[in-house]
RNA sequence: GGGGCCAUGGUCUAGCCUGGUUAUGAUUCGAGGUUUGGGACUUCGCGACCCCGGUUCAAAUCCGGGUGGCCCCA
């Protein structure tokens, strides 16, 4: 397929991102149904390799996989009063014949999960239960729907862990935050603000929620992978009991953790793409490097069979590489892999032969460079970390370069208007600063997304909006 | 939640106002030839009016409803 793709992502976002879901054979939004995709080859090999990664930090991190079913019972769903409230509005209803009960579609899995936790978890000894699953969720959105970004359909991961104390539950919201830092940040490459959110903006029945945001080119925010202390009222609803050490009953401590990896899916096209189209890290792009044979006259032969044998030794080597024999010239396959975001290109040809030098083409750079055959796997792991990092370090710039600390409120409205995330010293994000937080809501169309988590930022002076003494450093942008 | 715009081959599109020919053009795709170190050229070929209803001798075109998509504002 021939591809041209020529909008540029800095000016227009939007229509670069729906461009380039397309071109690169992301998704097919022509499924019909509102906020459902097809997921196609391309992504899907994304996707599955960002699963894996994940799942196998889950695991590392002494978490044991489950798969719990899609419906949920009405009378467990409505177990928990705020959570029924929170979610009932965005559930998809499977109605069955009359006298039976509904099911819901999960929108997630509390409720599906915790009645069986009830089951397994007797005494001090079965805890901590950590327990993850892969899934995918539904989520009736009334609003515009965004492929990836926000649909009624979205693929994640849902951890679901129960302890015997408080201490160690709080000590799990630390370690989901830790692992989204290892895993989103440090290997996607997607840098984050762990934010506390407001009293009024926590996941229906939790204590407090830590939601992790991150940043799209336009400035905008998009929450990424949040984590819910949970404390006893999913317990207290499903009747998760357990013995301990000195024989008396009490409510587990639990605490939920949902990075979704479709959407991190979007921030990582999002963040490293350009106007050439998809840049992907080298350790989640579905091919990490193309090989492509050079035209030649008298030696395509050796220039077949040396290909051949990289791609072995690539194979050999773990790295995932496809060689182009496609009858197209050279220039329309170098266009379509760097379309496609492929890290490396290495180009064999007669001159690469004779000089027992492979040219590598780097993706994000589009630097060619010199590497010789025989150092050629080991000089291509090395290129992937520190292109990697390249990426990492690139967003992470973006990500600081958005912040704008504002002293009043037109100076948080106007950051915000601007595409910037506002910093400001705010009043209380208690239920009793909520009102100022309407002024963030309502004339600035944005969110209000809390205060940081990972850091204690000294509040000083007045809130931005009541001038009364202000508690806290809170931070506010347009969102997705 | 409010408002606006749009729907024609795989993709992008002309035609619609003012109803009537074999529905325009490009690109992709398939076959052939010349090419091949950054999107080549050329010949031939395949392929479309979102759905339901209405008006009419006649609907891609006008009217109503539905579905889907995009944008702006709250």
């Amino acid at each position: 397929m021939k591809v041209t793709f020529n909008i540029s992502k800095e000016r227009k976002f939007s229509e670069w991102y729906s461009e380039i879901l397309k071109k690169a054979e992301i998704l097919d939004i022509r499924y019909g149904v509102k906020g459902f995709v097809v997921i196609m080859p391309w992504g899907a090999r994304m996707l599955e390799k960002m699963y894996r990664i994940y799942e196998s930090a889950m695991q590392r991190t002494g978490h044991e996989p489950t798969f719990f079913p899609t419906l949920i019972p009405e009378d467990n769903f409505k177990l928990e009063a705020e959570h029924v409230e929170g979610f009932t509005p965005e559930v998809f209803w499977l109605e069955n014949k009359k006298g039976e009960e509904r099911l819901a579609l999960r929108p997630t899995s509390e409720t599906a999960m915790y009645q069986m936790y009830s089951l397994w978890i007797r005494s001090w000894r079965d805890l901590p239960l950590k327990i993850y699953q892969r899934a995918n969720v539904f989520r009736y959105e009334t609003k515009a729907t965004r492929p990836l970004i926000r649909s009624r359909e979205f693929y994640w991961i849902e951890s679901h862990n129960c302890f015997a104390t408080k201490e160690e539950a709080l000590k799990q919201v630390k370690e989901d935050i830790e692992m989204t830092d290892s895993v989103m940040h440090r290997v996607f490459g997607i840098p984050f603000l762990p934010m506390k959110r407001p009293e009024w903006d926590k996941f229906p029945g939790a204590e407090f929620t830590i939601g992790s945001d991150s940043i799209l080119p336009d400035g905008r925010v998009i929450q990424q992978p949040s984590t819910h202390m949970l404390g006893t009222h999913f317990s207290k609803a499903f009747n998760i009991k357990f013995v301990n050490e000195r024989e008396k009953e009490e409510f587990v401590w639990q605490t939920c953790y949902g990075p979704a990896i479709s959407r991190m899916m979007a921030s990582v096209i999002s963040l490293h793409g350009d106007d050439n189209g998809l840049v992907l890290p080298y350790t989640i792009a579905p091919i990490q490097a193309v090989i492509v044979p050079m035209h030649s006259e008298k030696k395509s032969n050796e220039i077949k069979k040396l290909c051949q044998k990289i791609s072995q030794n690539f194979f050999n080597e773990r790295i995932d590489s496809i060689v182009d024999y496609s009858k197209k010239r050279p220039g329309e396959k170098f266009f379509y892999w760097e379309m496609k975001g492929v890290p490396f290109r290495i180009e064999i040809g007669e001159e690469e032969l004779k000089a027992k030098a492979a040219t590598v083409f780097v993706r994000d750079t589009r630097e060619k460079i010199k590497v010789s055959l025989k150092d050629l796997f080991e000089e291509i792991r090395n290129l992937g970390a520190e292109y990697d990092a390249r990426l990492t370090g690139k967003a992470e710039e973006f990500l600081d370069r958005r912040i704008v600390d504002c002293d009043t409120k037109e100076g948080v409205k106007k950051t915000i208007s601007g595409g910037k995330i506002a910093r400001f010293g705010f009043c209380s994000i208690e239920n009793k600063g909520k009102k100022c937080a309407a002024f963030v809501e309502e004339e600035c169309s944005a969110r209000l997304m809390g205060v940081r988590y990972d850091k204690d930022e000294k509040a000083k002076g007045k809130c931005v909006f009541c001038n009364k003494e202000a508690s806290v450093v809170a931070y506010a942008a347009k969102s997705y």
